[in-house]
This record gives C-alpha cells, structure tokens and sequence, in this order.
DNA sequence: AATGAATGAGAGTTCATTCAT
DNA sequence: CATGAATGAACTCTCATTCAT
C-alpha cells in the first residue's frame, strides 16, 4: 500500500500519539477518498462521507484539500502520477530482452496497479472526464503522458535493438494500452457481469493478450494485415 | 439509425400539424436523450436539458416519460433491447461457416452498434450502474442476457458443426465480447485520448481481435494453458 | 340526487343521445367533483382527475368551469347554497310545535345533508377554508349566513311563541349546530377513527344530542352563566 | 408550552454561542413548524417557510430532520405523543371520585391542549390524514391509541369503584371524546366562522358537555334510549 | 488544528391552465 | 364543442463549501 508521500512524511522516531495522527491525516483522507471514488465515481462521492470513513469531520478534509477537485488529484498524484519516477528508474535497469520486458511491464503493471483499487481511477477518468474537464486534463497530464511514453521508450528500445519491427510506434502504445484497460473497466463493471467475475480470469487472460501482442510486435502485425 | 419503433408509428398521409408533433415527440425526447446520456452520462444528465434539446419544455417530457429512470429505459429499448428480435432472426438465416458468421457479426455490430452513440450507453452502464442498481438489474435482463444468448448459440452453432474446439462456450462468450467492449469505452472516453483518435483504428483493431479470437476458439486455445 | 340545477335543465320532451349528453356534461362533471373533493380536499383534488371520472377531457372542465375555484363554487351552489330556498319555504310551512320542528331539521338535515357526500363539504371548508380565502368567502356568505339565518328564525319562532326561554338567538345557533358539524367531521376522518366506525352511531348521537339542545333552550340554560 | 424534551437539554451553565443555536435549533423548528402545521395544514406548508420561520435556512432544517413527513412526527412526538407518560401517571394519581376525575381530565385537557396550539395538530390530522397514510398510521399509534386507552382507564375506574353504570367502555370513549374535537375543529376553522368566535365560549360549552357526559355515563344513558 | 452548523444553488417532479387543432 | 399536448412556476430534498467557535 503507498504510503502518503503527497504529503512529506519525514522519518522522526520518536513521535506522540497525538502528533502521528495528525501527520497521518492526510493519508487516511486520501485513503478514504480512493475507496469512495473507485466505488462511487467522482461525482457521486460526498465529501462527507469521505471524511467520516476518514474518522474526521467534513471541515478537516477541506482544510487538508481546498475542494473536492484538489482532493482527487491529490489521489492521483499518490497512486499513479507520483510512482512514475520509480517506475522509469526500474524498467531502465532491465537487462533482458525487451520482450521479457515488455512481460515484466504488465505483470507488474497487473500486480501494483490493475488488481488494486488504483485501477478504479482509470476507470473513473474515462467514465467521467467529460464532465470534468480541469480533471481531465490534470489527469492527461500527469498519467496518461508519463505512461504513454513509458510505453514508447520500451518500445522503442525494442526497435532500436532490433527485437521488435520498426512499427509506428504511437500505434503499438495502444496495443499495449488496449488489454490492460479492458481488465480495469471488466474489473470495476460488476454491474454488467452476469454471474460474478468467474468468467474472466484476468491473469490469464492478460497473458495471452500480453503473447499476442508481442507476436503483433516482433512481426509487425500492428502494421499490416496479413 | 433505429426509428421509433417503441412507440407506435402507424402511417397516415394526412395529418394535422399538432398531432404529427405528438407523435414524433417520443422519438425526438428518446433522441435528445440518447445524445445527452451518452455525452454526460446518467446522473450529470438533466431532465429539462433533454426537454430543451427535444425542443420542448421540462413539463412535456415527463408527459411521455413518468421519470429519468424510465426514460432511460426506453433509450436502451429502443435502440439496443428491442432489436435482439431482428439481430437473432438475420443471424438464424446464415449460411456461411461460423468463422465467416463470428466476422460478419463482428463487422455488423461495429457498423450499427459500435461506431454509434448506441455504443455509449454501454459505457454508460460500466460507468454507473453501480450507483443505479434498477437501471443495472434492467440492463441486465433486457441486454446482457440476450447478448450473451446470441453469441452462446453462435459459438454452439461453430462446435456443433466441428468448426470450433469443444471450449467452454460461457468463457468464449467473453472472448468475443472483450474487444468490442473495450472498443466502446474507448471511443467514449475521449478525454483519456492524447491528441484526438488518430491512433487507434477501431476497424483494424476490431479485425485483428477478430482472427485472434477466432484462432484461439478453432483451437481451443481458451480451454487449456498453452 | 340532486340534478344539475346551477345549469338550466329546461325541459324537453325530445332530444337526440348526444346533445343530452351535452348538456348533462356540468351535472357529470359536478358529481364527479363533489366525489373528488370529499374524498381528497380541494388542494389534493387534481382537476385531470375531475374530468376523467366525468368521462371527459381536462380540456372540457375547462370550457365549462374556468378554473379550480369557480368549479367549486358551482359544486357548493349546486349541492348547498342553492337548497336554502326549498329549506325556507319547507321549514316555513310547519305547523307543529318548535321543539317538534328543530327535530325535524335536525333529522332532515341528517337524511339530505349530513350522511350523504354533501356534508364532506363542510369538512373540507373547516379544513381548506384558511388557505382558499376565497372560498371561504364564498361559503361564508353562500351556505353559513343562510344556514344562521335559517336556525335563527326557527329559534326565534320558539321564543315568539313561547316556546323556547328567550336565549340569546346567536349564542343558540351554535349549539344547534355543534353536534352537526361534529357528526360532519367524524364520519369524513375515517384516517383517525380506530376501528372502523363501530363506535359512533349517528343517528343515535344525533338524537341525544337533540335532546339535549331542546333541554337548555326550553329552559334557558344557554342565556346565563352559572 | 412545552419544552424541547424530544431532543435532550442537558443543562449546562457554560455555552458558547454557536452551539447554544445548535442546541436550541430543533426546538426552534419544531415550534415554527407546529405554527405553520396548525395555520395551513400539512401540505400547504412549505418546508422553506418552517425554516424562515425559524431563522435559518431550507437547508438546515433538513440537517435536522429528514423529511417534512419526519419533521411532523417529531412535532407530534413534541406536543402530543412523548406526553401520555406523564398525563397517566398524573390520572393515576388521583384520589377523589370519577366524577371527579373525569371533570379534571377535560378541564386540563382545555388548559394544555384545546386552547392551544396543539389542539391543531389534531384538526389537522381530520382534515389530511386521507392524504397522508402513514402519518396517519403513525398518529393513530401514537396518539389515538394512548388516548383511547387513558379514556378507557378512567372510565373503567368509576365502573369498577360503582360510579358509573356498567356501560360499553367503547362507546362511551367516543362521548366524551366528541365535545373536545368538536371544540378543536371549530377553535382551527375561523373561516367558517361568522362574526369572529364570540359566539361559542368553549370553556362554558366544555363544562356543559362534561356534565351532560357525566349525567350519561351515571345513568347509562349511553346503553339505551330513554 | 479541528469541528460541524449553516448555507443556497440546483435537481427531479407535479399540475392548473392555455390554446392550436 | 371537445381535445389533449404543452407550459412553467412551485415544491421537496441534496450537497460542496464556508466559517464562528
């Protein structure tokens, strides 16, 4: 679970019950707050309610986020925008092939993010970005960017070091993107699903999509059709 | 695009102003709905908006539709649930093999279903039919079930006819339907795009899924872990 | 039943089906009105209502009665204020002693009046009266003051004749009047009486109340206090 | 007048300023909606004009109770029902005759209900309670029945102790019953009224009824007709 | 720092009345 | 005459945000 690094959490040992809480405040909200909007949406979430699953008042979660808008990309940058530089440091030092990283990238991607109520973010973007268009656009910015050229460093690796065909790149993004998507929005549409989520196994099918891909990639497929 | 075919539309050459109003008002209301659901969504969707799209005031439209809900409701019916009747007849009349039948429903879902606004109220569902548990209980009796019937009896027709492997016909449902569902909430999520649409061709992409899926049910990749 | 008395109903030997249709619309539409308000109130009493148990259009109530109010209006004239000239002129005709009179009112009222829809009005002014001012004015002028009038000069009868002690007649009115009006309101608040209306028997009430009310005007126990 | 008794006062020298507000608002409301309950009845009074009345805004009064149907039954619960506890141990207590008693149990009630405020709670539920059902329900519960039953011990009291004649407990409710609604209907139905309300002087019509009761219930003239 | 009472714009829905046909 | 489609003001209830304490 991440802890709240939005906010500085500097290591001091020795620490009073009553300060801790203090300190820790922030991050219970925006624990809160992940719960509520994966569950909810956005807009269906009340600020209260996020402060009481918080255990504070209506009145400390604004004096912690100036608004409910605030709140949100505060989530966001502590889930997904935050975790990026790690993210690039780690798959910088892969030494194997790139297709062996390119598996790496979604199993990891399926462990740390997919499976995880942060895949609820992604979900609630494409579900209700239209009609919040300053979250939309912090939300382009801040991780749909950093993840797009995540995904284009890889696989431009991959061309550069012969493993993949010299396809156009911005197009193979979404060949990537496309699976892990569908798993998040599958995930979170329990509404839809007829009897429970027997039916989809998601690493499974993840793994698959992940061969498929690969094979679109090393041969070009994603370019033209056979 | 689908007429109105939930309400009655009986033809009469000869007809008074006022009355062909009226009977166009149903349509024009489910119309201007269709638009603002999918554009909004249900819940950010008000009633006297679509009124005023319709060109009619907030009071004439719950003089066809007694709520928001029910109006909802006859959006799906007329443009989804209603023409299951029509969709399993065309398919019952098929002649080809079941690979050509898979490519042709494909195709002609995309063409009526997937590329229109009628795809956004499936989107619509994924995105809030937790909030509206009524709306997700009719969605579901009325749309996913004879869904997934129609494809349930397509993949049964292929392994009845030793076209497919024997695979598990309620994990291939979803095989099939995995890519036209992501189609969808990508099409409409247009505010977790980058720059426009420019990088994903729904049609290609719609038929490299196609082959992959039908490769994977002629040789029941989906029935055992290669 | 009274006919349709506020609207002339000349008499015409011959008439085809539908003009007498016609002009039986405002009895039909009075009816169904007097049901309505004694059933619901005159706020509660929609006026689409009024004219589909009248078998007719909201339109048409409309045509006949301009609005809400003045349909009321006719209902009260048709069904009280009308009725006051019969009253008079029965009442003036008989010849037995006073106290045999009131007793006969008191019955007749309860016969025409009191256990029939029309005493429903009565409630429904004590209870609307304060926010149709109006209205109340109406009734106020159309059914209580000929209504006093009337009990006014039955007292005073008995105090001319010597009959009665020479009570203060306004004082007298109302104690005539109570028992009447509680009967009124009992038997319209079906929603506060406990186990149906077994309890109360009206007419048995009535008579003992009578009595009682003939007791202290013969013996002027309403002319002092004690 | 009753004292905010619903909502607990625990007494407390010390208070800032806000939160005495906080403390005194449910009373606050519940009196200015008794006003405007009694005044226009329950569904011509406007749940913003309760909170005008009270000071605050529409909000807040529904920051306190949850509906107007709930914020009713708390007044009910106010004036009406949380007092039967404290009006049966008082009757309890009573050393003197039935007679007595009875006389005492109306005159009070004149002092605490009748002439007050209240009494239009009950007008109110005669005239709306058919369009109100489970106010109704809920007023039948909670005041009908504790009421009945009061009555019913105190009569049982002068049966059993020989006070009275052995009439039926039942019917005889209703008699003494019927002189304090009558009371309260005429108190809350000004626009009917002719000349202001000098002409019923409700202490006298009380002490007149109660012995005409009283007279009844010793000679079982409530069982059969002289 | 923390509280929670208070606000008020805004949503869905109802219904008396109008008027073109 | 008769219709019923259309209107729009009015009503109840919600919730993000403010601010006195």
């Amino acid at each position: 679970m991440p802890a709240s690094s939005y906010f500085a959490d500097k290591l001091c040992p020795v620490r009073a019950k009553r300060e801790r809480r203090k300190e820790a405040r922030p991050g219970e909200l925006l624990d809160a707050a992940l719960d509520l909007f994966v569950e909810k949406g956005f807009a269906a979430t009340r600020s209260e309610e996020v402060a009481a699953r918080a255990g504070v008042s209506k009145g400390t979660l604004f004096l912690y986020f100036p608004s409910k808008e605030e709140l949100f990309k505060a989530v966001v940058n502590e889930n997904l925008a935050g975790r990026f530089g790690a993210w690039n440091q780690e798959f910088d030092a892969f030494e194997g092939s790139t297709p062996d990283l390119l598996r790496h990238v979604m199993r990891v991607w399926w462990e740390r993010v997919g499976s995880t109520r942060v895949s609820g973010i992604t979900k609630l973007m494409m579900c209700e970005g239209g009609n919040f268009p300053e979250l939309a656009a912090f939300y382009q910015r801040e991780v749909v960017k950093p993840g797009h050229a995540l995904l284009r460093r890889i696989i431009q690796r991959g061309i550069d070091r012969g493993e993949f065909a010299p396809v156009e790149v911005d197009l193979a993004i979404y060949t990537v993107l496309a699976p892990m998507m569908f798993l998040m929005l599958w995930k979170h549409s329990t509404s839809i699903c007829v009897d429970r989520e027997i039916q989809l196994d998601p690493e499974r099918y993840l793994a698959m999509q992940t061969e498929t891909v690969l094979h679109g990639l090393c041969n070009a497929l994603g370019a033209s059709r056979p």
